[in-house]
DNA sequence: CAATATCTTTACGGGATTTTTACGCGCTCG
DNA sequence: CGAGCGCGTAAAAATCCCGTAAAGATATTG
């Protein structure tokens, strides 16, 4: 089995809990992010961007259903509630406010990772319904995070991974600038379009075999940039 | 909210259970298809093609884990699994064998429905909204941004685009100056007609086979213009 | 803690898109 | 009959957006 290795935010109060998930998630391969409160929770789910939410409904400032609401408000990244509330109503709500799965505490480990792992592999699938992206002569994998051109590895760094892997979520489609700043330097930087011209350039640098003139890392003047595969 | 109007899969052997869930679900919108075994539901998942699953485990022929993977092998629809066993061991071999989601017996009606309705959206969020113009040998597909004329792929700029989707709204109908002014490039700009018939003979050179006698983008003398559809 | 890779900031030339300007044609109506 | 109106066509001008380069700041790694 291949290592997941996501960035996995824990939104709960109880730092018991806290670092029982922490360790459990680590052990997976998956990098940990805490926040204890729901204010701090909306935050570095800004910042730090991870791939999946782990939101326990009880926490001491808001509810966490409104968590689920802020973050749906900018990312479609799974949500999976913990909560101590057993009542439909509760579930309900939160399903409709976003949220992916919903489980009960008390709660077994071993069903939270199985859980957290299905997410996953859901989004990543979704990703890109083929895990290997073949653009011509050049070969992305966005599993293994490598890539190469003619033949040659290429080294790409996070963020150009990221933005590959936002193109590739739908091929052919058009993704707006804010869609892609949004997704890869989350909602603060929604404006700075000049980002997406540099590391637009740097990709078509390892990537095309004509930079000057892109084949697949296509430009749509005034609107975003679009994914174009080679039927 | 609008009807979700989906297939769906009930693969369960108890008669009352069947009953239950298809009054629920037809009551959504949805259309139900129903299996009572293992060997009859992977024959109806592949007949039917459904656009969700939800097995039972405790099948009378086969066990259900093993209808997750004949599925799987094939499909990636949602698969949501409705069983009696509570154990951990139980669920995870099953999320590991496909399975997007775990409801214990006894269940509420109302979470599961929550729970088949967040698995929907997911994959009719990725599913084509199937927004695609078809005009005689030219089709515009206004979710990608992307237009082909005669098998060539056609490029629009952003506000010809934006006329398109404006005539699109309701196809057929008479669009008038004013409206399309003001819904492209906004109130201040209501009275310019003349940015109107450049714009127009732009769409007509790039998308009519005979831009002189245009078939789709017809003029309506005084008062707009008219997307014609060729039913 | 230093070295290196990565990300951010800044500036400017070139190209794509939009806007402006100008002219010819057919139709209607005084 | 000819003047006026609305429409189509063409090309130039202005504006906005994108590509490019290079230097400074920050994070990462050994």
């Amino acid at each position: 089995m291949t290592k997941p290795c996501a960035t996995i935010l824990i939104i709960e109060d109880e730092p018991d809990i806290r670092r029982f998930l922490r360790s459990a998630l680590a052990a997976e391969g998956h990098k940990v992010v805490e926040s204890a409160t729901a204010r701090r929770g909306t935050i570095d789910a800004a910042t730090h961007k991870p791939d999946l939410a782990i939101v326990d409904l009880g926490l001491p400032d808001y509810d966490g259903i409104d968590v689920i609401r802020q973050i749906r408000a900018w990312s479609p990244m799974p949500i999976i509630v913990l909560s101590a509330r057993v009542q439909e109503a509760a579930k309900i709500s939160a399903f409709e406010a976003g949220a992916d799965d919903y489980v009960t505490k008390p709660f077994g480990v071993g069903e939270l990772i199985a859980r957290v792992r299905v997410a996953l592999r859901r989004v990543l699938r979704t990703a890109s319904g083929d895990q290997v992206l073949l653009l011509g002569n050049t070969t992305i994998d966005t599993e293994a995070r490598t890539a190469m051109h003619q033949g040659k590895p290429v080294h790409l760094t996070p963020i150009e991974f990221r933005i590959i892997a936002c193109l590739a979520k739908n091929p052919g489609m058009v993704v707006t600038h804010r869609q892609l700043l949004t997704e890869v330097w989350g909602p603060t930087h929604a404006a700075d379009t000049h980002y997406l011209r540099i590391y637009f350039k740097q990709l078509r640098d390892k990537l095309e075999s004509d930079p000057v003139q892109p084949r697949y890392f296509v430009t749509e003047t005034g609107i975003g940039y679009r994914l174009q595969t080679d039927d």
